[in-house]
DNA sequence: AGACTAATTTTAAGTCGCAAACTAAGGTCC
DNA sequence: GGACCTTAGTTTGCGACTTAAAATTAGTCT
């Protein structure tokens, strides 16, 4: 067993951590609001609440009118406590993003990137963190801390390695390769993209609320972050929820990953594409994939081949997310991704109705199936929250004022 | 967010039940070696057990000598604290085992059962669990609780409701029924079958020591539990785990779910059976599932039709394993139930490599197929767990000891 | 201005775990 | 067989924590 002692200075980190993300998610509260919400006692709001001001971390936000009362102070984060930086490391770019403690941006930076080795995508990563700091006039010193999203597994060990065979990365430290090309320590926080975007979708977008929610992600490639009691769940080694990678079609179309019939092979931009342009029996004009999916969805409406190899697609997702909830039996499914956007827009009725042919009769009365919320930036967001959530969690000690060195 | 206040006494509570649970798994210790199994000072062991003791939770079990200082005395749970009961609902027959608080077994009793509306089957089971107690002679005080387990998914709400098609039950309020038909309170709890069984194989078999586990159960039907953080994962309203019903060859054969293609079409007994019975062209000798199945093994040295069988349910089940490798991540498989455990003592191999086939890489590294360790009584055992799960859970308060009121 | 209300803060318990000092129980060594 | 280790477990004193109740603060209402 883990040895967890819990001591009595455990519960004031706790009840300081409490407090400190009610406050964040459901926004200015007054200390009466608080002490209703978390169950604290009054006089124990009012003692912590102090204790979170005196330290920077939350500010007084104005009043309430009362109707006959002490009107109530309100209380918020303060968002100028410290910054945080959102990497989306991309199979074509990099984004890299800052914002305030309250997820407000306020620099963003893009850059193209066509493959290129590990140690240069960190020092690119490296320069442009602080590129982006510079360019907001931030000082440096308030950066709590840097999340990067990256298009692979992400095994979370003493130290994160990355698997991300769609950019010819396998077995990639970069939280190492980053700290050894940028000159500040600022803590790393290294995850997989499809985690971190469903991150967002929590925090910000359609998962907002719920505990269980699977956030599906359909783009070049499938994935999924699942999201059960409010955590994103990472498994053993951080490397669950590879959805795309499921077998749906045993013994069918082969896949980049290496096996036939994943999902990845049916409902893929790639995969959708592909057996458009087989049932079509000829090449489709070129062009990038985003372009070529959507003048995929706009022919359905003239082309029976088209029509039908869309049909066929929200039958293969429907399938897809019908194993989702009876595996999982979430609340709620967010269907995001680029394509995963584009192919609900136009067919979610379809693809509600393949789910529900698939999945089981109670599990699936649970469900809601919404579309994301949140546009492209959704995974540098996520990233962004990573050190955010750190905060939070350990929401600093009493004695030392949470700062870079607590989060760790 | 949900009031969950941490006081100072929750503490108290919570250290109560860490030592407790401590002792309850990791056998006879000392004060010492709890003390840094727990993390917990020495002089807080000291308090705590002390309560325990006096509480008739835990008791003395002599002593270690020492070579040279005082020798360590010994500290268990004590295993005539209390009693619970696990009953295991099946498809044929109930079984009704009473166990002590180590879960030693001290009586059983089976009954046949032909299907049977859930209120006759309710109240066979509340005079099976008195006839059960009296045999062994317990007082009916000292029973903590009465876990069953059914063939089915169980909504967990503020009663648990059961859905189990193949005997017939749709929204059955088991727990009400159960308690309506008995005069004693003893407190009850409900859960899937195949859940109870994967806690058994947490507890005392194959996944002893494992945190991520997902058990995998095949007999007529399919079925896995899945433990993350060592907890059984139950979703959002316990029906999570429904792996019998995922798609695996869309549009494939059809399941007694409705759907089809679902694996238990595949690899459960009677889709194995009938796919035998496809192949060879013609009826198969009478007989019950299990040696019909037994029978295949039997004929795969001579037969190539039955090998070629068997060989295809090993790559089918390879892939839905890998399905639960790529979506959950876990450290270890464990596969049982009766026909996984015929399967699996025959062909473990090529189940591997068909797992292996269908999983991607990093996450396959990580785990370990074994066979599931215990017998037909798993899920009987399984759901006396259930009452000593509360029991530890809440180790019940420092004032008035731990009895069936505790635990609701 | 005085009564009344409702949100915070202060005060006075009471609980908890920990470190240090202390006791118990058994060795070793001469 | 007695002085002296060694290790296990207990007692004591203390600081930290939450709470309930009393006090204070800041408005509204008449």
């Amino acid at each position: 067993m883990a040895p967890k002692r819990t001591t009595v200075r455990d519960l004031r980190r706790q009840n300081r951590s409490t407090l400190l993300s009610t406050l964040f998610f459901d926004g200015p509260l007054s200390r009466y609001e608080l002490s209703r919400l978390s169950g604290l006692s009054a006089a124990t709001v009012s003692n912590v609440t102090a204790e979170l001001v005196d330290d920077g971390l939350v500010v007084e936000a104005g009043s309430v009118d009362s109707d006959g009362g002490r009107p109530r102070v309100l209380l918020r984060v303060n968002p100028a406590f410290g910054h945080v930086v959102g990497v989306d490391v991309g199979e074509t770019g990099i984004k890299v993003e800052l914002f305030d403690l309250s997820l407000t941006q306020l620099a963003a930076l893009d850059h193209a990137l066509s493959p290129s080795s590990p140690a240069a995508v960190a020092s690119l990563i490296a320069s442009s963190v602080r590129d982006v700091v510079a360019s907001a006039g931030v000082p440096a010193s308030t950066v709590l801390g840097v999340g990067i999203g990256v298009p692979g597994t992400v095994e979370q060990g003493t130290t994160a390695v990355v698997h991300a065979p769609t950019i010819g990365w396998d077995g990639v430290r970069l939280e190492e390769l980053v700290a050894s090309a940028s000159e500040s320590a600022w803590p790393l926080y290294v995850e997989n993209g499809a985690k971190t975007q469903g991150q967002a979708e929590m925090w910000f977008g359609a998962g907002r609320g719920a505990r269980h929610v699977v956030i599906a992600l359909i783009g070049s490639g499938v994935g999924a972050a699942v999201v059960t009691d409010g955590g994103v769940y990472r498994g053993a080694t951080s490397s669950a929820g590879e959805w795309g990678h499921t077998t749906i079609v045993y013994g069918g179309r082969p896949c980049r990953c290496g096996a036939s019939g994943c999902l990845e092979a049916y409902v893929g931009a790639e995969g959708i594409l592909d057996r458009y342009r087989k049932a079509r029996g000829r090449e489709l004009p070129g062009g990038d994939e985003q372009s070529a999916v959507a003048a995929l969805i706009d022919a359905a409406s003239r082309s029976k081949t088209a029509a039908r190899v869309l049909d066929e697609t929200a039958g293969y997702l429907g399938a897809g997310i019908a194993n989702l909830v009876n595996l999982f039996n979430p609340e709620r499914i967010v269907l995001g991704g680029w394509a995963g956007l584009a192919l609900g827009s136009h067919q979610l009725d379809r693809i509600v109705a393949a789910t529900r042919a698939h999945a089981l009769r109670h599990p699936y009365e649970q469900i809601s199936i919404e579309l994301g919320r949140l546009g492209p930036d959704a995974v540098a967001v996520g990233a962004a929250t990573l050190p955010v959530a750190a905060l939070l969690d350990r929401a600093a000690d009493p004695r030392k004022p949470a700062s870079r060195a607590d989060i760790a």
